[in-house]
DNA sequence: ATAAATTCCCACTAAATTGATGGGAATTGT
DNA sequence: ACAATTCCCATCAATTTAGTGGGAATTTAT
């Protein structure tokens, strides 16, 4: 039950560009060496979330990325979905046919439950609202002795 | 984010123990004929079970596995902690030290209340709970035609 | 024009986790 | 004695995840 780094990489990628996302586009060179994390990887992340529409390229020099669209109306939920696939705790959640006993399986019903309540979770939770937390951390003074 | 089959398995042994355990000890090899699981296969899942004490074993001929406590108190949290270990999303949840930006990493922070709401519907449902739905499920005749 | 920066797309290898099986000793009821 | 059963060791196979490589295409800057 964790998270991959696909995952986890992939929305902090996210979250970079939103915040750093005012001034043109972003290149991945710059998000990999504010976030240390191997450029080479997060190449990877990149073609799923811009056929989704997350975010958009601009190619050549001086090129990147950035946000498909308002920080505010991406989530977490988003985000993972792209990057991890349905995110069902089992199979049989989505496609009942893997498993003869779907049809009477309560605790099957139960998974789909315990899954519906984490996604909800993840969805309240946009690049927007993040960020913005994440400002009001930095501008409390640290009452520096 | 899929649950493993240990977690899955494990969920459905407890579950045959609470439907199946009001006489006496339950031999693993009619719980394995009853989910249709490999007795091999369960039989890794017995030992974390046994040491947290979520059931105790009879040994010799028509022994078996009696539930540790009442359906009642047994969760599915309580289940899958044992056979999945800390359900952290990330590690860094738990273990802070594991990545050098965790004292200012907001999203640490939104890992940790998604998987506190996870964790929270986990336990929402007891053993017992379920099996009481199940045998609602049973009892309503399906009016043959 | 040329060079530099950058996305883009292919594929491949290595590492870690998970799933599944095997064999035999110890215990207990019949 | 015998059969049923837990118990504990260990090993192998399959799958998934993490990480790397190389080079073509595109655009800006000089
Ligand atoms: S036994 Fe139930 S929960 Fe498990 S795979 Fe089958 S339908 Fe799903
Ligand atoms: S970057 Fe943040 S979320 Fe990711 S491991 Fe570090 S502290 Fe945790």
């Amino acid at each position: 039950m964790k998270l991959s780094t696909r995952g986890r990489y992939g929305v902090r990628l996210m979250f970079d560009l939103a915040l750093n996302g005012g001034n043109g586009p972003v290149s991945l060179k710059d998000i990999a060496a504010r976030q240390e994390i191997s450029e080479k990887y997060l190449s990877n992340l990149i073609p799923p979330l811009r056929s989704s529409g997350l975010i958009n390229s601009v190619r050549g020099s001086q090129g990147g990325y950035v946000l498909g669209k308002d920080a505010r109306e991406i989530t977490l939920k988003d985000i993972l979905l792209v990057l991890e696939g349905p995110m069902h705790l089992v199979e049989c959640a989505g496609q009942p046919e893997v498993c003869n006993r779907s049809t009477d399986c309560l605790i099957r019903d139960v998974w789909s439950e315990v899954g519906t309540r984490m996604l909800d979770a993840l969805e309240s939770f946009t690049l927007a609202s993040i960020a913005e937390k994440q400002k009001q951390r930095e501008e409390v003074p640290s009452y520096s002795i």
